[in-house]
DNA sequence: TCGTTCACAGTTCGTTCCGTACTATACGTC
DNA sequence: GACGTATAGTACGGAACGAACTGTGAACGA
């Protein structure tokens, strides 16, 4: 029995914690990768976050971390059942934080900005991120475990289909 | 001429300097009720940004800060010049960080908690956001120099309403 | 007219988040 | 076996954040 700090639980932990209920195990790097085909797109997170986070949830008992035997020696993280518990309490509440949107272009625009050029590499994004999406959506398909990836996928497509959907509506191209 | 520390200008010094700029000059708690009103659907910050940013930003030369008179001596706030020109400057600039979208109730389905009751309090938020926001609209239609909120405003409906569209794609009502 | 209450206004503070910049390791290539 | 480079990992400071608290003034009843 290890003595464990108390620590707060954010969405970011959750986060990490379910990242890792999904792959069993795995290193900050493998997390990081991990991240980047799932939550990134309705949860994005910093890199250096999935080499924080586990850290601080070892230190509170929720993960344990083993050494590699070659190699760089990386901590390989995975739950410990009081992680899991408390991944799984957080799961089965109902409630959860309203959606926050965070867009800097149409700050600009509320500031004064004009909002054709913004709106046009807004465009190119959106196409691109769907392309890139696609990309991983056929990645993983076929894969084992990835169910829930595929999912937070196939709804980030459609969210990106919804963008632009509304770019056109609240300003049709004007040509 | 005072002395002004350097600092860095955020977005979020850039939200702040964009709302003095309609106010024209404001209290803290002034600033906090127009954040409420106007960037809070597609800018989140906490209320103590209103506190906080503008001392900030004083300390950097973009704004003067002056002493009310009766009450509670609150400090009134004002861009200067040099709050305008970078301001002026960064709206000018035709680039913007891409959105950010942040979803706690997916992060809970991905980590495997049921998504029904999720959606159907989100389809719920989203249909209070719309109320809320056209109630907004009919008391700024025709104030004077509030065009700009409006126009966010209209974005934000827009917003919800296709937000709702893609939980219906995604999640077709099952009874 | 004093005291109580309550909504409004503002502050404090510790933690978490975040991005930048940097360092280190493995592995291929010449 | 040095060199380059893609990959992997770290350090760190400042900003963002939210919880909890404090202060202020106006309304009201006793």
């Amino acid at each position: 029995m290890m003595k464990s700090k108390s620590i707060r639980l954010t969405p970011n932990s959750y986060a990490v914690l379910a990242l890792l209920d999904q792959l069993g195990e795995g290193t900050s790097y493998e997390l990081k990768q991990a991240i980047e085909v799932s939550i990134q797109n309705f949860w994005p997170v910093p890199h250096t976050t999935a080499y924080e986070e586990p850290a601080r949830l070892a230190s509170g008992g929720y993960l344990t971390a083993r050494q590699e035997e070659g190699g760089r020696r990386r901590r390989v993280y995975s739950l410990t059942d009081s992680g899991r518990e408390a991944l799984a309490a957080w799961a089965a509440e109902p409630t959860a934080s309203p959606p926050q949107l965070r867009e800097e272009a149409v700050l600009k625009v509320f500031a004064g900005g004009a909002s054709g050029p913004l709106l046009k590499s807004r465009v190119a994004w959106h196409l691109g991120k769907i392309e890139e999406l696609e990309g991983l959506l056929r990645g993983v398909r076929d894969a084992e475990g990835w169910e829930r990836s595929e999912r937070t996928l196939r709804v980030g497509i459609v969210y990106h289909r919804k963008m632009l959907e509304m770019i056109e509506e609240v300003a049709p191209p004007e040509d």
